[in-house]
DNA sequence: GTTCCGCATGAATCGATAG
DNA sequence: ACTATCGATTCATGCGGAA
């Protein structure tokens, strides 16, 4: 096991420093080192059944479940009682009808005492193209929102948008300094101060995100887009808080987090992910 | 138990006449008369959990399934090898966290026989406002494939779209004319044609369906959409097929159906909506 | 005939109050 | 403690009337 760790300088508080950990292993082990209760949000893709290669021992449709349990089993440990665990999962099709095992997990996971607050929608709007003779392209997955009590913190306004048809046109309009002083605000915790700014004009989001899938990059497979832990960590976290993300990949969960002064822990099995990540994660301090 | 049997004379072989059927009584007994292999498409949006004391005698979470599975048992029967069931469903919160019934109804329903060949998403853009500490509107509801067979009939041509329009269905723009004209390509078999004559400009959907519920409709409330019984029919039947809906409502399937030249057989428990649904029905043939 | 504005209307959920 | 009822909250849509 190895762990890499980046510090980049707050620019809100100069003597506190963020960090983004990077850990080398099977979470399964690297998540008893991490201490319980510290964990503002976990979000994460995990593998999907026989996507990856053999990395986790080819993790077949029926074996997900016992797979995947004993790893939420230390998730639970380490999130805080007032945090969120948001897990984006699909099921895929298996002889020619969608697999129970995303259920089942549901089921099991409630066992486990993890409470099912809320089933999130990511539309992607650019989703996988083909055509089969029997069913469309899937242009959906889920975000599984588990708590571990019923009281949680959220901070809603933080992820406003503006009011009705305005969103489309009012969005484009924005330059990107807005944007960015949007962000800040919202890490500051002025967004109360934002939905107050614009009155009526900004409304509360649903519980579907419409999002474009990242397709530059060529190299890995298709990851979640940096906008969508980006979503969470604004939502669930404050600045200073910390993310985790059990399944790293290529980094996407700790370069958000960091773009968001957030601290964050990313644990990635496979060497040559870890690097990747340790590279994204530096090309958001330095670019 | 009392029918009531609407005709309609077929614009496109005068011998044949479209017919609506309406059947006044609970789908668990009104369904043993129904034929057999029968049925080309099942679509339909059963009644929700409900607090109050309902007609069918307020079902609570915890007993929808055992409530539900008897009628899913006939449904099965009366389906062809080759239709499709399209359910309409999404769970409630119950005590801060979602309730688990629908996915345990899909596990049950699959050891009752069927298939559960895909999920689609109805995405509601105009879903019911609101605000809590806890979580955002809900925006979407599941749309449960299910099926008898792995091969099944689909006329994918028939739900084509415009490009850069994916999953959403723009037929109000359309006027009255397109559409007859629109569906009457489709019902005859003309689908391909279409999508020959619009060349490079259609694209087949997603699953996931954009929809707004129809709220202002004077005289009450629809369930669902005209256009999502709709849609489902022309992707699953042909003209002249049989198209049932075993919790009718105000009748919006049969509805749906007689303007795709498709015969009906709808069951409402409630003498009220009977009387409405066929109402409706009547003011498609003369408006 | 357009366009624009005002208004009623929801398959909801939470928290408090009451039996 | 547990269940039933009620008010407050909130926003996209489509209708009707007005300019």
């Amino acid at each position: 096991m190895k762990t890499q760790t980046i510090e980049k300088i707050n620019l809100f508080s100069q003597e506190e420093k963020i960090i983004a950990q990077v850990i080398l292993g099977d979470c399964l082990e690297a998540l008893k080192n991490v201490k319980p209760n510290s964990v503002d949000l976990i979000v994460t893709s995990p593998p999907y059944v026989d996507q990856r290669d053999g990395t986790y021992g080819g993790i077949k449709p029926g074996e997900y479940v016992a797979w995947f349990l004993p790893r939420s089993a230390e998730l639970l440990k380490v999130l805080k009682p007032t945090g969120t665990f948001i897990l984006n999962i699909k099921e895929k099709v298996v002889d020619g009808e969608r697999h129970t095992y995303v259920l089942d997990l549901i089921r099991e996971m409630k066992r486990q005492g993890w409470f099912w607050t809320e089933e999130f929608i990511w539309h992607k709007k650019n989703c996988y193209p083909g055509k089969w003779p029997n069913r469309f392209r899937d242009a959906w997955e889920r975000l599984l929102q588990f708590n571990k009590r019923k009281q949680f913190h959220m901070y809603q306004e933080a992820v406003m948008v503006p009011m009705g048809d305005w969103a489309k046109v009012r969005l484009k309009n924005l330059s990107e300094t807005d944007k960015i002083r949007d962000n800040s605000k919202v890490g500051s915790g002025f967004g109360k101060n934002i939905s107050k700014w614009v009155g009526r004009e900004m409304a509360y989001p649903t519980n579907v995100l419409t999002m474009a899938t990242e397709t530059s990059n060529k190299n890995h497979s298709a990851v979640f887009p940096n906008e969508l832990p980006s979503w969470f960590i604004k939502l669930f976290t404050k600045r200073g808080d910390i993310i985790l993300d059990p399944f790293l990949g290529s980094g996407t969960t700790s370069v958000a987090a960091l773009e968001l002064d957030r601290n964050s822990i990313g644990i990635e099995i496979k060497k040559e992910y870890f690097d990747l990540a340790i590279q994204n994660i530096n090309r958001q301090i330095r670019p």
